[in-house]
RNA sequence: GGGUCGUUAGCUCAGUUGGUAGAGCGUCUCGUUUACACCGAGAAUGUCGGGGGUUCGAGUCCCUCACGACCCACCA
């Protein structure tokens, strides 16, 4: 066989993937020899992405785990799936849509999730083929979906497990229990996805903002003495005011404002508290008025002191609004626009005012009906808005007026004689939808909600007792800080692509007419929690004692809560003329489940639960989950939470945290910035192998992982060196009488450097082993490139080169058959990290009777196969090699040219290296002769080694202040490493108090040096005789 | 505002219980020897961010300062 003289990746991958495959080598349990199992889950890519760096990255920490798993023998699981990932997906088709300027809207539901169960068969594929070209060694015959199993799915999943039922049944069980339930709640809204988020998905982000200063007028035109006092007391400022000033970044909220808060000790405004004010924007002759009350909320040291409260579109607002039973108007639709539905603005603001003025009591979905809006301003854009706002008030001279040239402007100091209104630029935190990008509404709406201080519990737990195991440890603080401060997660979605919420809708109480006439979705409000709509109905029936339930679809765009669209499919009465009057109508909730619902189920969803299937015995709890930090609280957090109260047990013995993959620069990639680095570019150009190589090496725990492709050349170029090593045992018949090798048996060697070899590689199976099982993936890698580099080829292989030409045949046969064995461990020990290169070295060499992938792994000690005296012969030989190679560098000696060697001294030790291993150290040392000497000749350059000195005869080239300048800073520096060592053993308290190991130690090694130090000191005399 | 992490060779980073600092890349010099120029041989470079402390001994532990990164957070 005559190999090529590179490995060609872009040729073999594919074909040895291919392999694997066809050989069944990934499905769970191949390779198993033994009890115990290995399991683990792939965090699930988005089905409509594509793999970027970090999944690469991710993924090639699972297979190496998964590999190394497999080849010991462990019953391995790694399983593969994707997630439906809701607004992502759902995003994806849109914007596919409007490239043919259509909108989801112009679909039904049903006509429109058609579209995207299509669009997710176009891409499934897509993640599984990256994945594959990584090498991933998952069970793709049990590849799951997080849809799998919902109505519309074509059951292209090749794995069987139905994760909607699983879903659904486990959201069903929760609302029994009391774990889920439906409220109308302040929630962050996206108003490009017209859906309610998590508190998860909001992005907060510092951006230049304004915050205006209006006065609210005091009602019927009252007036107070404002008085401001300094720190002692002192009156700093007093006037007669008819006004309250108030600060906001955000005007257009105004409209819905329901009172203006002051700190009951605020001493300012206690003359006015308890009065009415008037909110300085809207039609003059309907001017709102909203009481002024006390609440602790507002800080009297920032801005007036005084804080306009609007419940509906302020976190903080919200919670005073419902301490002091104010008013909470929704001023926004769903699209964050003004509100251009309900009654005329002059209707309304005489409810609010008759509501103020405490004559009248509005119930939560009366209030919601109450539009606030002034009629010129419905329908404008929040923003528009909020700019028509800032107008009107200061057209009618009620905004707060400051010189120009006040600093709190944020502008060029202008003319201080001139008025301007006080609008002070300054930073504000804004919240933005992490996937839209859009500025995020507070918005009062009904959703559903997890009450996860509930299920907390165990979660904690878990972790703090030590059973599920968190990596790196500093990641656990960051896991407890958020479960123990959990807030209720909202888990409903006005999306169309996900689990619909399985929750019917009756009417409070039945009535033959009303069922007649139709409901409107207001009247729709007994839930009907179950699995399918035939047991919610069998609930309902008896629920209402009546003999049939009929269900009402939505068809087009739906939201809850928002318009009349919903109400008028609701009484659009599709009840045929000749049924019995004896039945109840029920309606679906529109609403699908939060994506990170049914994600945080991964683990027993995708081992079959509900069922009690042999995956969920064998493999649950699984072994390992390896994740991002970005997603601990999303998903790991939740599925830590979500399979305690479902099954009552940990998804997980251990979490492992990797870092961040980052460009070179340290930046995150993102499309926006152009940097990204696509994996398939870097395995095109390098290889899979390079590239989990490289990933790999980096993977210390806890920090950023900056990528360069120069890096990942080098580890390409450290497959090609693995290449030629095999290319070099090739030529020199290692490989010529193999048959059906790879076995864990140790080859016996006698000669001193092959018993070396044999050490070392058992020390670094062990240093592989160590690594791994600590998940120090860096370690592993490291140790492996440093073995088979730096050993293997740079030593050993070398060694070899004599000892082969040697002609003594049985060394040369001992030598073919340990190299045999030591490059199969290379491969064997490389597989999980570089899994196609190996395989392909492992099939080109011999013939197996396995795969590589299903070869075994070794488990030799290095206990037993370190030989102290062949190691200590051998790091002799290194050294003396490495000596003369340095001394001819430094003198330029040239390399072609074989010097003659004298020895001036040498102890018995190195005697007996030197006379077992002259062959080796004169061929790579370029040395033609060695001859003993009593002393150097003058114009030599001496050469110290460990027990012995030696001198290079350079008489005409040899530079004489050269040398002398070079022995005295070898000199210069084994004094100062001597100076430390004396002045350590000099020390009393170091010999009393070190441990005895550390201080002979110390003593060694300060001896070695004392004797370097002579040699040295002796050369330097001589040179001084001839100088 | 709270929290976490980081600052080590020109660059990117290792450095596990404290024992006296390493790798890769880059740079410089030399080079064709039974695999490999995606190679080989050799060389240079660090007051381990500053200061203080504990210790016989600190890159490693403690305090403090500076700078940087990230996460969380409702100041109108």
């Amino acid at each position: 066989m005559a190999m090529d003289k590179t490995f060609d990746a872009a040729e073999a991958e594919a074909r040895l993937y291919a392999a694997w495959v066809e050989a069944g080598a990934f499905k769970a349990g191949a390779n198993a020899s033994r009890a115990e199992t290995f399991s683990v889950l792939i965090p699930p890519p988005n089905v409509t992405g594509a793999l970027h760096m970090g999944h690469a990255f991710n993924n090639t920490l699972q297979d190496i785990l998964t590999r190394w798993h497999r080849m010991r023998g462990f019953d391995t699981l790694w399983q593969p799936g994707t997630d439906h990932a809701g607004i992502a997906t759902q995003m994806v088709v849109e914007r596919e849509l409007a490239k043919t300027n259509r909108r989801r809207t112009d679909f039904s539901r049903d006509e429109f999730l058609e579209l995207v169960w299509e669009q997710k068969k176009r891409s499934r594929g897509n993640i599984r083929g990256q994945l594959e070209r990584l090498g991933a060694s998952c069970d793709w015959d049990r590849e799951a979906f997080t849809m799998a199993g919902a109505p519309g799915d074509p059951g292209d999943t090749p794995g069987g497990q139905n994760f909607h039922d699983a879903v659904i049944r486990v959201f069903v069980d929760m609302y029994e229990k009391g774990l889920i339930y439906r409220g109308k709640r302040l929630v962050n809204w996206d108003p490009h996805f017209e859906t309610a988020i998590s508190d998860l998905e909001v992005e907060n982000a510092e951006v230049d903002g304004h915050m205006w200063h209006f006065k609210y007028p005091l009602a019927g035109g009252a007036t107070y003495t404002y008085v401001e006092k300094d720190a002692d007391g002192n009156v700093t400022l007093e006037e007669e005011r008819d006004y309250i000033s108030i600060a906001t970044t955000r005007p257009e909220t105004m409209l819905g404002d329901g009172a203006v808060a002051v700190q009951p000790s605020d001493e300012r405004y206690a003359p006015i508290v308890g009065q009415l004010c008037e909110i300085p924007v809207g039609p003059k002759e309907h001017r709102r008025l909203i009481p002024i009350i006390t609440d602790p909320y507002p800080d009297p040291e920032f801005g007036s002191g005084a804080v306009k409260i609007t419940g509906a579109h302020d976190f903080n607002d919200y919670e005073v609004a419902k301490r002091g039973g104010i008013p909470m108007y929704r001023l926004m639709d769903t699209k964050g626009a003004m509100r251009d539905d309900g009654a005329p603005y002059a209707e309304a603001a005489e409810i609010a005012l008759a509501v103020a003025r405490g004559e009248r009591e509005l119930g939560e979905a009366e209030c919601d009906t109450v539009n606030l809006v002034p009629d010129d301003l419905r329908g404008l854009d929040r923003f528009e808005a909020r700019k028509r706002v800032v107008e009107q008030i200061t057209g009618e001279g009620l905004a707060v007026m400051t010189t120009a040239d006040d600093p709190r402007l944020g502008g060029k100091p202008g003319d201080a004689d001139q008025t301007v209104p006080l609008v002070e630029a300054k930073k504000i935190m804004q919240p933005f939808g992490d996937r839209s990008k859009v500025v995020i509404e507070p918005m009062l709406t009904d959703q559903w909600f997890v009450d996860a201080e509930k299920i907390v519990g165990p979660a904690i737990e878990g972790v703090e007792n030590g059973s599920t195991r968190i990596l790196p440890e500093q990641d656990k603080k960051v896991y407890f800080n958020w479960l123990r401060e959990i807030e209720p997660w909202c888990i409903s979605r006005q999306l169309w692509w996900g689990h619909q919420i399985p929750v019917w809708y009756g009417p409070e109480s039945y009535s033959k007419e009303l069922m007649r006439k139709g409901l409107s979705s207001d009247d729709l409000t007994v839930p009907f929690c179950a699995p399918t709509f035939e047991q919610a109905a069998e609930l309902a029936r008896k629920h209402y004692g009546v003999s049939e339930v009929v269900e009402y679809f939505e068809n087009g765009a739906a939201f809850w809560n928002s318009d009349d669209e919903y109400h008028s499919r609701l009484t659009r009465s599709d009840v045929p003329d000749d049924r019995s009057d004896d039945f109840v109508m029920l309606a679906r909730d529109p609403d699908v489940l939060d994506t990170w619902f049914s994600s945080g189920l991964w683990p027993i969803g995708t081992l079959g639960w509900p069922e009690d299937t042999e995956a969920m015995q064998k493999y649950f709890p699984t072994s390992v989950l390896i994740t991002g930090f970005d997603i601990i609280f999303f998903w790991v957090a939740r599925m830590m939470m979500m399979q305690y109260a479902v099954v009552g047990q940990k998804p997980f013995d251990t979490v492992y945290v990797h870092a961040l993959v980052r460009d070179e620069k340290g930046k995150k990639m993102s499309k926006s910035l152009g940097n990204v680095l696509d994996p398939l570019d870097l395995v095109d150009e390098f290889g899979a192998d390079a590239v989990r190589f490289t990933l790999t090496s980096m993977a210390a725990m806890g920090r950023d992982l900056k990528l360069s492709t120069q890096r990942i050349a080098g580890y390409r170029n450290f497959g090609t060196k693995l290449w030629n090593a095999f290319r070099f045992a090739e030529m020199n018949g290692v490989f010529a009488d193999r048959r059906c090798t790879g076995s864990v048996q140790v080859v016996y060697a006698d000669h001193t450097v092959n018993k070396w070899i044999i050490g070392e590689t058992a020390r670094v199976r062990e240093e592989v082993d160590t690594a791994l099982g600590a998940y120090r993936f860096n370690d592993a890698a490291n140790a492996l490139y440093a073995f088979v580099w730096g050993k293997v080829c740079d030593w050993y292989l070398e060694f070899s080169k004599p000892l082969f030409a040697s002609g003594d045949k049985a060394v040369a046969d001992e030598t073919r058959a340990t190299m045999a064995w030591v490059l199969d461990q290379c491969l064997v020990l490389l597989h999980p990290i570089m899994p196609f290169i190996t395989e392909e070295l492992w099939g080109a060499s011999a013939e197996r009777a396995k795969m590589l992938i299903h070869a075994d792994w070794p488990d030799y000690q290095a206990a037993d196969l370190v030989d102290e005296s062949a190691e200590s012969e051998m790091r002799w030989v290194i050294a003396m090699i490495e000596a003369v190679r340095s001394v001819r560098g430094e003198m330029n000696v040239p390399a072609a040219l074989k010097v003659d060697l004298l020895q001036v001294e040498l102890d018995a030790a190195g005697e007996a290296a030197w006379s077992r291993n002259s062959a080796l150290i004169q061929r790579l040392a370029r040395i033609e002769s060695v001859t003993v000497t009593d002393a150097a000749p003058k114009g030599a350059a001496t050469i110290t080694v460990p027990g012995g000195t030696y001198a290079l005869p350079l008489a005409d080239i040899i530079d004489v202040t050269a040398e002398k300048a070079r022995l005295e800073k070898s000199l210069q520096k084994l004094s100062k490493e001597l100076g430390g060592l004396r002045g350590r053993l000099g020390n009393p308290k170091f010999i009393d108090s070190a441990p005895e190991d550390v201080v002979e130690e110390t003593r060694t090694l300060a001896a070695e040096k004392e004797a370097e130090e002579v040699r040295l000191k002796t050369a330097l005399a001589r040179l001084a005789e001839v100088a």
